[in-house]
DNA sequence: TGGGCCGCTGCAATCGATTGCAAGGGATTC
DNA sequence: GAATCCCTTGCAATCGATTGCAGCGGCCCA
């Protein structure tokens, strides 16, 4: 070890640009391959004169590590897809930077899937798990929703975000919709209004008749009849949401305030309330859901339900990894808290 | 090959539940490995029966390629890191999915880095391509920007998007900045409009002095004089935007027009031009740049730049493939068209 | 002095593919 | 009938790590 290591071995070529190997550390440490992986990934198993020698040979080699080679070894990709229909809704990044950010911490990469609803896109990242480039499946929204539910089998452990896929028996991080859409309605029902609205999401989101639900209860609780006519689906778009408000506010008795599946919806009502030359929240107030980072500029401020966008994408992704790494008292339901956020959009009925 | 594939070899275990490896397919096909995986990579170089046994043992299994056994030897990862700073300002999310589908196409993964502009995690990000896990880096609007940029070497092939680094001769795709603020500017004038502010953005963004530029150069060629206290820097975000516009709406001889950097500092000024009872377009002008989905949602919606977003990731990481495929031919500089959308936040000053 | 244990190290197998090289065999050609 | 060529196939090396097992030497204790 005392061998003075300017003098390379001339039976070996160095000359060439080849990036260097475990076994380039170990020649020029004058160890074993075995060690050098050893002082480099288990120090406490070597002396500490190899350990130092093996670090400094790494180190005057530029020596990294090839992912690929290890990860064939140990059998496992570190890395986990993340599925989701698209980054349209501003609702996912934020629910993606979550998951980024867990999987940083613990040494895994995002490989981020957009399936588009297009079954052949899902097909494409299931397989990525299957070809074992990938350790497991987050599926945020429905990610999966266009493949045969019956059967649908999961190549590799998964977890589902937001969305239940109807008879998919996976661990789920998400809220308490039907709560959170009863709360919603409650502060209008507390406001004084009577006649609520709500615009509804596409029926192919659990979520939907998840948040129907919490609206008919709180007006239950609140001893008022419930009327079909005042629930509109939407598509969770502008549009949609343009639309459905259309046909509510057409209606003989009109509604005083209008609760909406998501915000984009809500900003599809806004601009339809605006263009009847309704003023919010003077005439009529606005719910939305989500809180997605523009409804606090839109005009008025929406008043909405804050999801914890970024807990939810940290959790799922903290789930999934605890998982893979062996534990067994992992909690099936995650839900986590939501917030009613009161912002400029409702206010007491004209009386 | 006639042999029933019934009868399993008995020095075989096929009990376990192993995944079945290519060495499983030729064994029941009868071949050799190296002839398996011709059959199922370079078909043509196998006879028609061999092909048709070993498919049908492939399928039989239930076969799947270890993608990492397959990168290792083919010393690629078929991976590309994606660097952006975050993905609050939804301009981010519609470029990445862009490179998602370009991505997709030619079966290369997408790997999603979010460095918030931090050095330890875009450090994080560059050693994964050092690691032979991914084998080209796209550099989304500075996601490098707080690592030296002295000698910052990129260890793999790798395009920048929107933003040029400085001192870093790396193919770049993205839009002509200048022109564009021209052409925003020109708007602006042609409508009557002779005092126009301009709400900047952060200096560290190369984008921000050449949309000066440009600001400055259709001043000119109207033959107006270039005012100074006109321009005020924001942060790309709404609340810069709000102090910005504050600012400059404060000034003795203020504007009738601004001209925001982006749409999100005009979302900020809207507000405080609301705030200060001015109406727009009525009693002030405002143009924003890039084109987010929720321009269009803005109360009035906003006149701006379009950025061909979902073209600007496609084409960058299609240059990215095209040079990892060997291409010698690229184009150094990629220069995407950018249209101007009017809407409502634009019209005549008041005479 | 001898047996046993422990700490450290190296050998060699392994993960699951791809591929250069050579050989076998049939067809073609002179 | 022999030489040549080509098509198809298999052998074995290779990509770059990790790890079970065994061996070696030193130390401790009887």
């Amino acid at each position: 070890m005392e061998e003075p290591i300017k003098r390379p071995d001339p039976a070996i070529d160095d000359s060439a640009e080849r990036r260097p190997t475990l076994h380039d550390v170990a020649r020029l440490a004058q160890v074993s391959t075995s060690t050098a992986s050893r002082a480099l990934s288990n120090p406490e198993m070597v002396s500490d004169d190899t350990r130092q020698a093996v670090l400094e040979a790494a180190e005057r080699t530029g020596y990294r590590p090839n992912l690929l080679a290890r990860s064939l070894r140990k059998q496992q990709a570190r890395a986990i897809v993340v599925l989701v229909p698209s980054l349209d809704n501003p609702f996912y990044p934020e629910i993606i930077s979550g998951m980024e950010v867990a999987a940083r911490e613990r040494d895994y990469s995002l490989l981020l899937g957009l399936t588009l609803h297009d079954p052949r896109v899902e097909t494409i990242y299931l397989e990525l798990v299957r070809n074992q480039r990938a350790d497991g499946i987050l599926v945020v929204d429905g990610g999966i929703t266009h493949l045969p539910k019956e059967g649908l089998r999961f190549p590799a452990p998964s977890v589902q975000v937001i969305e239940r896929l109807p008879g998919v028996d996976l661990p789920w991080v998400g809220i308490d919709d039907k709560a959170a859409s009863a709360k919603a309605t409650q502060h209008l029902l507390e406001l004084g209004h009577r006649r609520i609205g709500h615009i509804s999401g596409l029926p192919r989101y659990s979520v939907t008749p998840d948040r129907i639900a919490g609206y008919r209860a709180a007006l239950k609780a609140a001893r008022i009849a419930y009327d079909p006519a005042l629930v509109e689906p939407g598509d969770f778009l502008m549009t949609g949401g343009e639309r459905a408000a259309q046909k509510i506010m057409a209606l003989p008795d009109a509604p005083t305030a209008l609760f909406c599946g998501n915000d984009a919806s809500a900003f599809g009502a806004l601009r339809h309330l605006r263009s009847l030359g309704l003023r919010v929240p003077e005439d009529v107030s606005v719910v939305g859901f989500d809180d997605i980072n523009s409804a606090s500029f839109a005009e008025p401020p929406l008043t909405t339900l804050r999801q914890p966008k970024h807990a939810i994408g940290y959790t799922a992704m903290t789930m999934l990894l605890d998982v893979l790494a062996g534990a067994t008292d992992i909690d099936m339901q995650q839900t986590l808290p939501v917030e009613l956020i009161v912002r400029g959009s409702t206010a007491a009925p004209r009386s």
